[in-house]
DNA sequence: TGGCGACGATAACATATGTTACCGAATGTT
DNA sequence: AACATTCGGTAACATATGTTATCGTCGCCA
């Protein structure tokens, strides 16, 4: 639906304004679950400062499977589209300020402007834009050895690497954080 | 776009009628390529009978990263989306029968139904799952090992394993074909 | 029908990656 | 200042996975 856009959709942000006045903002501390796994999601996020990353618990094990940043929106797709319980659990990193805009008015605007020709085609291109997002990661682990997928982390979204704890971009690239310690190491060695 | 639909989304059946004099049918032999890697995809494709992969060239080795069957329709989604050179070989495994449909009909179709509320919605639903089903597969390979990969596959798409050529489905597993089969001779000690 | 290529199993070995444990630096808290 | 917590590096060892090679079966086709 809505996900990033400021930045990368800012045609976007007339349609958003119109519903400012129902955002509430909040400013709150790392480590703040916004949105706990296995609760339906009843929010759409906005990022105005920090970022916050979306990751669940597997056998106590902590993944992460993507992160956000300021300018960006975020949900948990799909327990906010098919209100079944998130798979996703929803944290911020660092200290944040977030809008947050209640479900019901992302439908009304959803509905309210499904008439407008010009916003169907932009909610189309942003969801085009998310599928192709998860086709290229999907891809990569396919495509990609760890030590490369590294490597493309640091060429197209350096700031990942600079602002994010390095035991959280590990599990992003599907291995443990010694091996990404000896990756980075490697890749000093070469240099 | 209209990714797979026929048994999915039966309801886009009848918007897909209206373009069937368009559609080319053509048979083909086993290993026929549909769309060579590095091509601008110009065509929707709707398969009949067969099985069809999706896969690339990476260094000499092939890959694959998608599987296609009866009543499933494909394209190279990001080629045929913006007119660049497709990432992807679209490629016959068995004999099959398939529709094509030119590039210039699609657009027809999408443009001439903007309006109508009752198809977008549809689109807007497909394209959502299509977003859902890559993002589970990249998050499967953030969560699972290679054997649970297999046994989630095993459970919820045998007929994938029933069909394919068990090479294919080892790079479309993200491991070495001998893996594979230590894995299905370890499974079968198990029980 | 004979040969050829595709396919899958397996072994032996090499390499990549995970696990556990320990250390030290930096930071926040009391 | 003392302390706990988080974070990142590294070593030693265990396990998972890749690579290469060989073999047997099967189906296709010249």
């Amino acid at each position: 639906m809505l996900f990033h856009f400021k930045d990368k959709f800012p045609q976007l942000t007339p349609y958003w304004d119109k519903y400012r006045e129902f955002q509430k903002r909040v400013e709150v501390g790392a480590k703040t679950v916004l949105l706990e796994e296995g609760k339906v999601s009843g929010h759409y996020i906005f990022i105005e400062k920090g970022c916050v990353r979306m990751g669940f618990n597997n056998n106590g094990i902590d993944k992460t499977v993507q992160f956000f940043f300021e300018n960006e929106g975020l949900t948990s797709f799909e327990s906010f589209l098919k209100n079944t319980p998130s798979l996703f659990t929803i944290e911020t990193i660092e200290p944040s300020v977030v809008y947050l805009l209640p479900k019901i008015h992302v439908n009304n605007l959803m509905a309210e402007l499904s008439h407008d020709p010009g916003f169907t085609n932009l909610i189309l291109e942003v969801s085009a834009e998310r599928q192709l997002h998860y086709m290229h990661e999907f891809v990569s682990f396919i495509r990609d050895t760890p030590e490369q997928r590294y490597q493309n982390l640091l060429n197209t979204r350096p700031h990942i690497i600079q602002r994010i704890p390095q035991h959280y971009i590990a599990s992003y690239l599907g291995i443990s954080r010694v091996h990404l310690s000896r990756i980075k190491s490697a890749l000093a060695k070469k240099k």
